[in-house]
DNA sequence: AATTAGCAATCAAAAATTATGAGTGCTAAT
DNA sequence: ATTAGCACTCATAATTTTTGATTGCTAATT
């Protein structure tokens, strides 16, 4: 790969980002500064190296999935965001008074506005989490309410139907109990501790100790799996796209932009780099789409972020407008 | 219209919705015993009624938006349940640990699965919900969490930074203060109550009594918003419709797939009958859609489910669907 | 040796043309 | 009041024609 065969690809890749359109050698001649022949030569190159390709025989090219992940890896240039991106953004950390959550929320939203693709971020109590307070509200003789706070502010709830064997007060009880004992542990260790420890003063003390000590266990169970959010901003941007134009495609991807394919996709990363692009086959998604990918992690809540576009998205921008977004959000907490 | 029209119209409505084809008038020779042309005489009238409209001067006919309507008010005659409708739903009404909200959630699911159309539910805790606890947690010296409970186990919360110059323990004594004197107070009293009865008294006992009466006020306030659930299943099975069929009307119903519009369309309901039919124009939300509302009512919760299909809806069915489904609902809180 | 001009060949996409057939409205007979 | 018969209509599908962008190759040029 010479230097010109690459500025030809990153030409062909950046040009067909913008116009959507296969790329033909006569519109190149005047960035690459030769004649449209000597282009087609370096192009039929690209060809055999599987960079490009070609609709039909005298269609001009497109990049190939290969072409894409050459181009990311070793042709663009994020750069810092230009002024209406930034200023965008900056709107968000402007407001101290968000919360990390919503901040992420709304930095999607804006995200999805300026770049038309869509965004989905799984979010998730980090384990640093340390139980505040777990409360146990009687609603009835047979009902309770546990509801379970982190000192990050996290909170959820359960309602639990209790047997008739059992009183609603009994539970109220033993629950202000197991709060003393549980508040101020990591969130993670609770499940541990709750067995350990404190079930067997729970046998002691309790007649059917065993539904009782599934209502704690299911409490803070209930906390670790409900405590993943999803959210989703600009969910059908993707339709909107060029290259579903037909009703086939569309309707294809649309039975994708269901919640729970999102959430697949999105948990479904790699451990190593923060910042993952999947294009096309690898992006578990569609082979139309680009996912680019970005964990982030604060003082209490941690959490992926993806953004969903077509296999020619605007990958410098994207990733510059990531970058720029979780190192504000990870900011945050420092304050 | 004598009894024949009636008769053609409710064939040409029942044909249309099972085949989407125009219907014409030799299909019709069987069930209504005349020939073809007399059939082409009476669709000529229902046509100058407005019932009924042809794409073209030799196609078939199709019903028009009034013809429908005239259909569901005149013609149609909801059936009970058949086998498998029944069935699938009275498996969700055999499990009593099941919530309402639950319960409600999972008949979408079940009749978004069995139709294929679109269902939504708006629901919030109903006003009968009386306030079981207010709990004010500090996290840190300038950041609380207020949880709101009501005896129908439904809980939110909120967080709140708070200004430096007010203790954070200081909020959390006069959150105690107002927990007692709030507690059994019906949810929808609770704002009157706080200006009238409790502003006086933290304006006595505290300095910046405006900023703490304010973090009360606000939670309360949060409390009667967000406690407004939507659920939406089915979200992409419009799309699926024949009736769309090009790229520009997938995309033009694909972008109303969003929460908010369900929310506007479903919040949108008259006051009386409590099951309500808006055929195209008037459903507002697309003029190629019926929505079919119904209210329900639960100690503690009520709400509008909304059905969303093509016009040539299975009117009978989705209304029979939904009449026992709320009935079961209903019928769940007296037990 | 590298570049370029020139030109026939290719083929998608658009436009124009031609068939097909389901269904109508009307008239006159039953 | 109903029906058979027939010319007429027009969407849809199938077929053909036209257009134009772009290629690959060859031979000339730098």
């Amino acid at each position: 790969m010479d230097e010109r065969k690459k500025a030809l690809l990153k030409e062909i890749v950046e040009t067909y980002v913008k116009t959507v359109k296969p790329v033909g050698s006569n519109s190149l001649c005047k960035k690459l500064k030769c004649s449209s022949a000597t282009i087609r030569n370096e192009m039929a190159v690209l060809e055999n190296l599987g960079y490009i390709e070609k609709n039909h025989i005298s269609s001009g090219r497109i990049p190939s999935e290969l072409g894409y992940k050459y181009y990311v890896e070793n042709l663009m240039q994020p750069k810092d965001l230009t002024g209406e991106d930034m200023l965008k953004l900056q709107t968000i950390f402007a407001n101290n008074e968000l919360k990390v959550s919503d901040a992420v929320t709304r930095c999607l939203e804006i995200i999805s506005d300026l770049t038309n693709y869509t965004s989905v971020v799984l979010g998730r109590g980090s384990s640093d989490n340390l139980l505040r307070q777990l409360n146990i509200i009687a609603l009835d003789l047979n009902k309770v309410v546990a509801i379970v706070c982190t000192d990050k502010g996290l909170v959820e709830n359960k309602e639990f139907i209790i047997p008739d064997n059992i009183d609603a007060n009994e539970i109220v009880k033993v629950g202000e109990m197991v709060n003393k004992m549980l508040v101020g542990t990591p969130i993670s260790k609770v499940s541990e501790k709750l067995e350990f420890e404190i079930k067997p003063i729970i046998a002691k003390k309790v007649k059917d100790y065993e539904t009782v000590y599934n209502i704690f266990y299911d409490a803070f169970n209930d906390f670790l799996i409900h405590n993943t959010n999803i959210h989703v901003s600009g969910r059908v941007n993707l339709l909107k796209e060029p290259e579903y134009d037909n009703t086939t495609s569309i309707k294809r991807i649309a039975s994708k932009l269901e919640d729970e394919a999102f959430k697949k996709m999105v948990s479904d990363i790699d451990g190593g780099e923060d910042l993952q692009i999947y294009i096309g086959k690898d992006s578990n998604f569609d082979d139309n789409v680009t996912v680019i990918k970005k964990k982030y992690k604060t003082d209490g809540e941690e959490g992926t972020i993806a953004i969903i576009g077509p296999k020619r998205m605007e990958y410098e921008r994207v990733v510059s407008l990531l970058n720029y977004m979780v190192d504000r959000i990870e900011g945050k907490d420092g304050k």
